[in-house]
DNA sequence: CGGGAGATTGACTGATCTCAACCCGGGTGG
DNA sequence: CCACCCGGGTTGAGATCAGTCAATCTCCCG
């Protein structure tokens, strides 16, 4: 194998979490080695819902807000990609356009890999393709949560609920903080309701003592209170 | 290639719309031939959530209806299933548990196919991975609409939107009614709303002259009229 | 004919949305 | 240096969509 990886692709490629994993090198060689992660400034737009994709959007590092425009403008957040997911899979194996927009949350770096390198490896490899398809369908599983939950939780249920989510997903800072900001917008826009009743809800969840708020920052304190509200299952 | 290949299995794998006609002959030959697919009545529960299933149930006939069952116990339908589609593959590709149950709603015929040799067919034959993957795919971007739906549209909206997708999916019969038998309950399920909201809205419907119902037959009189009330962007 | 499931209707309630005012902190230009 | 502006964040009041409850009806079936 040649040893001129760069160090951001290597990470990738050999961290066990990594589809990329199942590559042989040879099939690793068709990745451009030269190609380094390109670097994503916070705000930017990566990919917009209609837009043609043609590759896999690999993050090494940062937070990807993905999401879709509804009728009226109002943003559904449909989920977060941070480092080892994918995104625009979607879109390359099906071949319709981006259904989403992907908007980064946090600076991010960005490895792409072309459409036909990957649509090779699926027809090639046989554990790529079936770890592909695994992905997909733990997708797909979220996705039918989701609906659910939207369809007949409360909103003090879904809020409930996206906290717990957004805790499991994402690591605490040295003071249990949450490590992804959030404005009040955007966490309404991933329960599906409007900002000033996510306002109302965090306060009231704040005076029981279920969090703790400094700004955007939040700090889960009874995590099984938040449990008992959501009435998860899991 | 032997020929002692029932109808049923014949026709399933010819035709040009299965995952199946990527397969080559010695892969066709493992799925065993003498298995006729079995029947299932109106009512029956081919699996629920929960149980392990390891194996795709592929329909050749018949329509069954996938849900999920909420906290309090309400159906959310997810989708519905028919002649050439495709049940329990994310189960049987994530080894996961079933999160959806399936029950017949219109006398059905289907036949199984172990899990094993499926996760065989993936691994070893690139164009039918890459179809299953697409199917996949399609499944997620629905879901994602879906998502954006049930989150900011109106139950109003829902429902004409459900009508117009029913449509879509299902054939009309001679006399231009869907050829779907749907209780309000599940159209409510559907919809995400309350079974009174949906008999409230559909005759509404009706007196607008926008559909013209019969028991649980429904007839799309003024399509356009349901786009606008849904704002489908498609 | 009695029973049961599904459909319908009306009345009431309440969770949630909308609108509007106001606050707060940071950045900017004069 | 300060006034202003702007993007969030908060709060309150009022409007309303849609859910719940309960009564009634209509079939269909055994």
């Amino acid at each position: 194998m040649r040893n001129n990886i760069t160090p951001f692709k290597k990470d990738f490629m050999i961290d066990s979490s990594s589809i990329f994993r199942h590559l042989t090198p040879e099939e690793m060689a068709q990745i451009p080695l030269e190609q380094e992660p390109e670097f994503y400034k916070r705000g930017t737009i990566i990919y917009s819902e209609g837009q043609r994709i043609n590759g896999f959007y690999c993050v090494q590092k940062g937070i990807i807000k993905i999401y879709k425009t509804g009728f009226d403008g109002k943003e559904q957040i449909i989920r977060f990609a941070k480092k080892g997911d994918i995104m625009g899979f979607r879109s390359t194996v099906s071949r319709e356009r981006a259904c989403t927009t992907a908007k980064v949350l946090e600076d991010a770096y960005i490895t792409f890999i072309h459409g036909d390198i990957v649509i090779d490896f699926i027809r090639h490899n046989g554990n790529f393709a079936l770890e592909l398809l695994q992905i997909a369908c733990k997708e797909l599983g979220e996705a039918n949560d989701y609906i659910t939950d939207i369809a007949q939780k409360t909103v003090r249920e879904r809020l409930a609920e996206v906290i717990i989510h957004l805790k499991k997903e994402f690591d605490l800072d040295n003071e249990k903080y949450l490590q992804i900001s959030l404005t009040r917008e955007e966490l309404a826009n991933m329960v599906g309701t409007a900002t000033e009743s996510v306002i109302r809800l965090l306060s009231e969840f704040k005076q029981d003592g279920f969090i703790e708020i400094h700004g955007r920052r939040i700090k889960v304190l009874d995590e099984k209170a938040l449990v008992k509200i959501a009435n998860m299952t899991d």
